[in-house]
DNA sequence: CCACTCACG
DNA sequence: GACGTACGTGAGTGGC
């Protein structure tokens, strides 16, 4: 038997070795496991997958020819006879291990493969000996073990493979371990000894120290000799003291590269298994989805038995589970891949109002399953009969186990919708990894994080759409009603997709330097709004229908006044008929038309500048807009949003929208809520607490200037921040030389526009619009600001130039904000880019921060015992809580202390964040 | 479906 | 010298 290439290669898998690294790593997976008739076979299962993973795995260039297990035999061995200690410390092998290892060996056997062991010798010898002679036959040789005492006998042609890490190491790499080459490592070793096993080596000389004086004198003979040239006077007697001790630890971790062994290496040629004693075994001792697999790879020719159908099916890309059987079989697949991608289909969009109509996993890229549970659900007009389906409530009962199972890793993108559905069904989605959030943190600013976006660009595949399975427009149908194969075909997609982003992704979050970002900002995130949503705020209908009526009345009695001025009946929400009533029919100055359709503009500042210039019209208009605005975007559309099961409104987070860092708020928008106007705000008396609690709303004060103080380095402004004096009167005492003392307020609002201008990358255009003075002088208010505080100048260049050179900036917690305009040759988009770079760092941490307060405040009120104490709504540097009155003495210092300190200790700020908080019955009266 | 406008931080 | 500008969002409306 010989390779194409004519290279024999023998891999010698050390499996005793793997015995104990299968033991332990099924024992910390969750619940031992165990046969139905009480035999311990956690580390038989854990053996047998990783002899499938590896027969599986090997590609071409590395696929075996030759291949043997090798197993230790009683603990006695002739190093025992040379140092009676050796290994003696060692701990008896656990109970429920001892039973296992006959199974294990008769697993080898069942794979068709020789199992080596001989008495008096370890694994590791025989090891040694078959590697040697395949090397003198001119094989190569793999030997498959994560027992680094193998490492002396590497060299061209035989290297070591840790199948649990995936790591492969050659000889070369074997400096990295032990600071000298595979010839050195029996010197290094005898020196450092091992306190595993007991091996003495010399007091006080680690495997630093140790490969340091073997490559100083060569090896350890010459060393023991010379030991007396040794200037460390602690060093050189250990070494002379302890000679012997060393010559003897060299006699222990010498591997036997001599031994007698029965079997010449050309019985170990490799054949692929037979599946009838393979499947025989894995039947004894119920290990299905290893079955499931035999069958799958070698088991084409087999006669059908009862559980070859489900595995059929399984077979299939895209399979619909639709009994108990078949269901298991996915859950084993999922217990022992440790991964599996997840995705829930619903009856909507809104987690909240959404019912489950199914789940779909999968395992394997190219791989997945649909498990339809409330298709025929609505109504079901649509399909003559309910489709045969398990039950919901046994599926869920089936899954739960797995999906809250801390040692099965769910896959999902977007998973927070996915665990708000899984939340209503009682179960707590976790541990996670979300796809979109890789994405957001490795690449937020060059793309959406959508699926299909994803899947465009990862991987080149264009996912069906939800349109092909259900329609559009007035014809769409809900995905209950979708007839089961088009549903699985779907369904099943995405949960492949999801798998397949995540084995590209993942890997990118580490080589780009992410993962903090991603572990700290992202993942943990997820589950702390997904309860938010759940958690919804309290809206009083009464209240918002009463101002519905109030602003309708405005709007009526301005529709007429202004129809009534312009002479002629026109829709004064229009902004092209406004345009044409007020710059044509009118005949007003100041009219500018739209750079993209040429209309007239008519926004705000347009109509500013008209009312100041006496005309009455205008100034109507911009009343009526209120009105309109406040009455259709929040009164009227607030009511509808609310949930008839909980009387609530619940927003939805979108956790990946912006480029910096900042959530968004969507279904409704409860980000926007007005406040800047009186009318405005009385839209905030709608959002309530349920009777006997109270709002609590926590807002940090100025955060992004303190931001900016900090990053700029910007030393006026963190002694004033430091002082808590009023930042905008320190600015403007320093821009406009004026005492801070009896400030005139107009200069203190120009001083205002200034700080903001700052952040958002200041140019003299914008904040001369802004304050309605001449572009000249407030070129030279900026001018006068960067005079002050020359460490803002320093900061934008710098920005902006690393912007440039890398394509994106960074926040203080390494969030990577990418601004693609700043290569743009237009110089007006370059120009925004530049401002977007400037801005990005400032708003981003400010988003970094509250995301970590976010993170923390639901343990650090349960750990308080706050437990009534319930976080509701984000916006952006605000948190709003409802609690039972008169919990808001405890909960005040805690929210405040952990939003203030969010930073730690990832960042020493160098200046004080400050939280306010206040409390009332609604959003209004807590502000 | 896009443009415009305007609500918030 | 001309670009025509503050940063980040989501939602409702009109009009094609």
């Amino acid at each position: 038997m010989s390779a194409e290439n004519g290279t024999n290669h023998l891999y010698l898998i050390d499996g005793s070795g793997y015995i104990f690294r299968a033991y332990h790593a099924m024992a910390y997976s969750g619940k031992p496991m165990t046969r139905a008739d009480g035999t311990p076979v956690g580390a038989v299962f854990g053996f047998s997958n990783m002899l499938m993973k590896l027969l599986q795995d090997l590609d071409d260039n590395d696929k075996p020819t030759h291949l043997a297990v090798i197993f230790d035999t009683a603990r006695k061995t002739f190093r025992s006879d040379i140092y009676p200690a050796y290994k003696a410390n060692r701990p008896p092998a656990p109970e429920d291990l001892i039973p296992q290892f006959p199974l294990i060996r008769e697993a080898v056997k069942a794979f068709g493969l020789p199992s080596i062991e001989m008495q008096g010798f370890e694994a590791d010898d025989l090891i040694a000996t078959y590697a040697c002679r395949a090397r003198e036959k001119g094989w190569q040789v793999t030997i498959v073990s994560s027992d680094k005492d193998l490492m002396q006998i590497l060299e061209d042609g035989i290297d070591l493979f840790d199948t649990m890490k995936n790591k492969r190491t050659y000889s070369d790499g074997v400096i990295e371990k032990f600071g000298v080459g595979p010839e050195h490592v029996v010197d290094v070793q005898s020196l450092a000894g091992d306190s595993v096993d007991n091996v003495p080596g010399v007091p006080g000389i680690g495997i630093k120290t140790a490969a340091q004086l073997i490559n100083e004198y060569g090896d350890l003979d010459t060393l023991l000799e010379r030991a007396h040239e040794i200037k460390q006077n602690k060093r050189r007697e250990s070494l002379i003291e302890f000679a012997e001790q060393a010559r003897i630890s060299r006699q222990l971790v010498t591997l036997d590269r001599n031994v007698a062994v029965e079997h010449p290496i050309d019985d170990f040629a490799l054949t692929p298994p037979e599946p009838e004693p393979l499947i025989a075994f894995f039947e004894s001792q119920q290990f299905r989805s290893l079955k499931v697999k035999v069958l799958q790879k070698w088991g084409q020719d087999l006669p059908k038995d009862p559980l070859s159908e489900a595995v059929e099916t399984l077979a299939k890309e895209y399979s619909c589970v639709t009994d108990m059987a078949e269901l298991k079989v996915w859950i084993d697949l999922a217990y022992h891949s440790g991964e599996i991608a997840v995705d829930t289909e619903t009856t909507g969009l809104d987690p909240s109002a959404a019912d489950l109509v199914g789940i779909s996993l999968s395992v394997t890229p190219g791989k997945a399953c649909y498990i339809p549970v409330g298709h025929g659900a609505n109504g079901g007009d649509l399909l003559s009969e309910k489709p045969n389906q398990l039950a919901k409530a046994d599926v869920i009962a089936a899954l739960k186990p797995m999906l809250e199972d801390k040692s099965v890793l769910k896959i999902g993108q977007n998973l927070k919708y996915d665990m708000s559905i899984f939340a209503r069904e009682g179960i707590n989605l976790a541990p996670i990894d979300d796809t979109m959030l890789m994405s957001y943190a490795l690449d937020a600013g060059l793309h959406g994080h959508g699926m299909d976006e994803l899947s465009g660009i990862h991987l080149d595949i264009t996912p069906i759409s939800f349109k092909e399975v259900a329609g559009t427009g007035k014809n769409q149908i809900n995905f209950s009603e979708v007839a089961l194969d088009k549903a699985t075909n779907y369904a099943a997609e995405d949960a492949d997709i999801t798998l397949r982003l995540f084995k590209v992704l993942k890997p990118r979050l580490a080589t780009e330097r992410v993962t903090t970002v991603y572990e700290t900002l992202e993942r943990p995130l997820a589950p702390v709004l997904s309860a938010m949503e759940r958690e919804g705020i309290k809206v009083d209908v009464p209240t918002l229908q009463r101002l519905s009526n109030e602003f309708a009345v405005g709007i009526e009695r301005l529709d007429k006044e202004i129809q009534t001025m312009a002479g002629r009946p026109f829709n004064v929400a229009s902004p092209k008929q406004l345009g044409e009533i007020l710059f044509e029919d009118m005949g007003l100055e100041g009219g500018k038309k739209s750079a993209k359709t040429g209309a007239w503009t008519t926004n705000v500042d347009v109509l500013e500048k008209l009312a100041a210039d006496g005309h009455e019209l205008p100034a109507k208009v911009m009343e009526f807009r209120q009105f309109s605005k406040l009455k259709s975007t929040y009164t009227d559309a607030l009511v509808t949003q609310v949930n008839t099961k909980t009387g609530r409104v619940h927003t939805s987070y979108h956790m990946a929208a912006t480029t910096t860092g900042r959530l968004s708020s969507n279904d409704p928008n409860l980000q926007n809520i007005p406040i800047r106007t009186e009318e405005g705000r009385k839209i905030r008396r709608a959002f309530v607490a349920e009777t006997g609690n109270i709002l609590l709303a926590a807002d940090y004060s100025q955060i992004e200037l303190r931001i900016l103080a900090h990053i700029a380095d910007i030393a006026a402004l963190k002694k004033a921040f430091a002082a808590g004096t009023d930042i905008h009167a320190m600015t403007a005492s320093e821009v406009f030389g004026v005492p801070i003392e009896g400030m005139d307020p107009m200069i203190r609002r120009q001083a205002k526009a200034i700080n903001f201008g700052i952040i958002y990358g200041i140019s003299a255009f914008g904040l001369a619009r802004q304050l309605g003075i001449e572009r000249k002088k407030a070129a030279h208010y900026i001018e006068a600001y960067f005079e002050r505080f020359p460490g803002i100048r320093a900061y934008m260049d710098k920005t902006v130039e690393f912007g440039k050179e890398h394509g994106y900036v960074e926040t203080l917690f390494g969030r990577k904000c990418h601004v693609t305009a700043l290569s743009e040759k237009n110089p007006m988009k370059r120009g925004f880019g530049e401002r977007a770079a400037i801005n990005a760092p400032i708003q981003g941490t400010a988003a970094d921060i509250i995301r970590r307060a976010m993170v923390r405040i639901p343990g650090a009120l349960k750990d308080a015992g706050l437990t009534d104490v319930r976080m509701l709504l984000q916006v952006h540097d605000e948190l709003v809580f409802e609690l039972p009155e008169g919990r808001d003495a405890d909960a005040i210092p805690l929210i405040k202390t952990v939003m203030e300190n969010a930073c730690a200790p990832a960042l020493n700020l160098s200046v004080p964040l400050v939280v306010d908080c206040g409390t009332g019955h609604n959003w209004q009266e807590a502000h």
